[in-house]
DNA sequence: AGCACGCCGACT
DNA sequence: GTCGGCGTGCTC
């Protein structure tokens, strides 16, 4: 007799299979395994066979394991996680459990990569962009590119510098352990309110079992410090720490802030690691060894053995939420890893999230409040600019408030920065002669200008073209105006006001890489940039004590689209970027542009009332029905073939059940009606709070078929009402 | 997702 | 006669 198994094999379209485990091969759940399918091979995961019940197969038609991988087991929690996010977010299994097992990790072995660092060593001939590079890379050590990346001068003047000796190689073993944070290292001076919540922090973190914690404090009001408490009881218990952040770029300033707390910097996670460092990252964290984890969302899923607190640092962020593949939210899902896991989950963020705050209410989260900002530093001044009372100059974009508010700034000294939540020129082109619009091929969408790449661009496939000389129409040529603003028109306009001033632009386009926020943060602690232009990412975890000034160039952006969460998340962004002003000991002020000075938000934000604004957003929250009140679900149909898609959803619409706790409304051609080539049609459920949408969406398209050319995707809890 | 199989149109 | 289009079905 011999034994089998049941394998989730990370295979994007297959279920859990059965193989013949071989003679003298030991498994257990959680063994990572190679299996074969037809000639090729996958790894996979050995499963429970009960929680992952399929169709029995005969033992005549088992293959055996190819291998068994020299990693740990995937821990139990992280399988119950994975079996949790399939269920709630109605997503194959094994596309959940492809985000927690790094195959290249688990099989390849651990060969050593060669990096570059500065040997103190000054070159005889000291040319601009030697100098340049060697004081950009300072303490760095990376990959010849990862330098020159830094430091803004080509490969050649790295590999030159490395032959006159001013930088060495140095081989670095990829499984090297990595340094250990010391709880002792760096202990802050904390305020009594901020010593009290740490307590209440370390105790559960001691206590080791499951409770959630909304962390409420404005920004600047030392939340990270306290967390940072909760994380050394942690690595004092030996227990592993995840902190998930928002976006990459915020990794940068929160390494440099662990390092002086704890004396190291924590292992990173995210999509910008090269795959040695993936790998080494990988196999630390599955080997108990990497205490502290700093990553993106999909650190969530990573297999740690002894995981005994989850942080998720501006929690509110929407960006939390996957918008592609498994449609998870990192929020909620650090939540059941903790019950998992049994471990507390710290949500810190100055302004949390109506869901958040009804869990509070429902007494399943505790609220722990962090008034007033640390130190001298007082909340910012923040004032409302009517542009139809106060407009621009015809063609401009700043009004003559704000700009006589970063005139007395920089006559100060001080920096400034303008907040616009556009990437790019100008979002639309259009020929003043024939009224041709450039739209993306593949998209509803227009293509967005970028004068500095020259190039149009479509924000949601990344098609690009030249930014044609004439028009494609008509032919006619300088016809082709820009409509609107974005990051790189408001520079312009700086640049036009403030000839003297460094103007920076610091978009996804300018600070792709961790490095790159390195350069920009840098820059501004010298003082070498005096206007900062940038969209959402400057927003958020930056601490520039001389940024005094902020402006808003288009509060109303936000607003419309009919996204139930407009006005909530206009709030959370404008008070995220007032938090920028004023962190220092000199008071800071904001200016909001708006057409809509009288709007509940506006009114919310110039008052300070936050507390007023929530009610009312609450109250307009349960008077629709809308989350947290109750459910909504998404189905998106599409295909490059439009006719099949709009039948295909046309059918799922007919046979929607009819049920009096739901709705099904739609189908109706979707918000962004083509994407990337495809044709997009959705349906809307919308449901009471109690309602099991999973199971009834799984019942409804379960007894359904369709082509094999058509896509029908579920987004259970949508964000992006796109 | 791949990859094979299979069944009809345009060509050497 | 053959090449090749992509619809359909299978992977333990």
């Amino acid at each position: 007799m011999s034994s089998r198994a049941r394998i989730l094999v990370l295979h994007p379209a297959l279920g859990p299979l059965d193989y013949r485990v071989p003679q003298g091969m030991a498994v257990e759940p959680g063994s990572i395994v190679v299996v074969p399918i037809g000639p090729r091979q996958y790894a996979g995961v050995v499963w429970e066979p009960e929680r992952l019940p399929t169709e029995e197969i005969g033992d005549n038609r088992l293959r055996n394991l190819i291998a068994v991988a020299d990693a740990p087991p995937i821990p139990e929690p992280v399988r119950r996680l994975v079996e949790w996010t399939a269920d709630y977010y109605l997503s194959p299994p094994s596309a959940v459990l492809a985000m927690a097992v790094r195959t290249s990790a688990a099989f390849e072995s651990a060969p050593t990569i060669t990096e570059y660092r500065a040997t103190g060593v000054v070159p005889e001939r000291l040319t601009p962009q030697r100098a340049q590079a060697l004081e950009r890379i300072g303490e760095r050590q990376g990959l010849v590119r990862e330098l020159a990346t830094i430091a803004d001068v080509s490969e050649g003047v790295i590999r030159g510098l490395c032959k006159v000796g001013a930088i060495e190689a140095v081989t670095v073993d990829t499984d090297s352990p990595y340094p250990l944070p010391d709880p002792a290292f760096g202990p802050p001076e904390l305020s009594r309110e901020q010593s009290d919540v740490a307590g209440i922090l370390r105790q559960s973190v001691e206590a080791a079992s499951f409770q959630p914690f909304l962390l409420d404090g404005v920004t600047g009001s030392g939340k990270t410090e306290v967390y940072f408490e909760a994380i050394a009881a942690a690595i004092t218990a030996g227990q592993q720490t995840i902190v998930l952040l928002p976006e990459i770029a915020l990794t940068e300033p929160f390494l440099t802030r662990f390092a002086a707390r704890f004396g190291c910097e924590p292992v990173a996670w995210h999509s910008g690691l090269r795959t040695s460092q993936r790998r080494r990252a990988w196999r630390a964290i599955a080997s108990g060894e990497a205490l502290v984890t700093v990553g993106a969302r999909s650190a969530l899923f990573l297999p740690y053995p002894k995981l005994g607190l989850i942080v998720v640092d501006e929690a509110h962020e929407t960006s939390f939420k996957q918008e592609e593949g498994v449609h998870y939210h990192a929020r909620d899902v650090a939540v059941m890893r903790g019950r998992f896991e049994d471990c507390p989950v710290i949500l810190a963020s100055a302004t949390p999230a109506i869901e958040s705050r009804h869990q509070v209410e429902l007494g399943r989260y505790a609220e722990l409040k962090l008034p007033g900002r640390f130190g001298v530093a007082e909340l910012p001044d923040i004032e409302a600019i009517d542009l139809i009372k106060e407009p621009p100059d015809r063609g401009r974009w700043l009004s003559p408030r704000l700009i006589l508010a970063i005139d007395a700034a920089l006559e100060r000294g001080e920096q400034s920065l303008l907040f616009l939540n556009r990437r790019g020129y100008a979002p639309l082109t259009l020929c003043r002669h024939c009224g041709h619009r450039f739209q993306c091929p593949n998209c509803t969408a227009w293509m967005v200008e970028h004068r500095l790449i020259r190039r149009l661009a479509c924000h949601h496939c990344g098609h690009t073209v030249p930014t044609p000389e004439i028009c494609p129409e008509c032919e006619e040529a300088d016809s082709l105006v820009a409509c609107g603003p974005g990051v790189e028109r408001i520079a312009d306009e700086a640049a036009l006001l403030w000839p003297n001033a460094e103007i920076a632009i610091v978009t996804s386009d300018t600070m792709w890489s961790p490095a790159k926020a390195a350069e920009f943060v840098q820059r501004m602690e010298h003082k070498d940039i005096d206007i900062v232009v940038g969209t959402q990412l400057v927003t958020k975890g930056y601490h520039f004590p001389n940024l005094t000034v902020v402006g808003v160039v288009d509060a109303d952006l936000g607003l419309d689209g009919g996204d139930l969460r407009a006005a909530e998340r206009t709030f959370q962004q404008i008070m995220q970027v007032s938090g920028r002003a004023g962190r220092g000991e000199k008071p800071g002020s904001v200016f909001i542009q708006t057409h809509a000075p009288d709007a509940r938000v506006m009114h919310a934000l110039v008052s300070g009332d936050s507390a007023a604004f929530y009610a009312a957003e609450t109250e307009a929250r349960r008077e629709a029905g809308a989350p947290p009140y109750g459910r909504y679900a998404a189905i998106i149909v599409s295909s490059e073939d439009k006719a099949a898609a709009d039948e295909t959803a046309r059918m799922i619409g007919r046979t929607a059940p009819r049920r009096d706790e739901m709705h099904v409304y739609g189908p109706a051609p979707a918000p962004l009606a083509m994407l990337r080539g495809r044709h997009r049609f959705r349906l809307l459920v919308h449901a009471r709070r109690a309602f099991d949408v999973q199971d009834m969406i799984r019942d409804w398209l379960g007894a359904l078929e369709w082509s094999a050319k058509v896509r029908v995707a579920v987004d259970v809890d949508p964000y992006s009402f796109l």
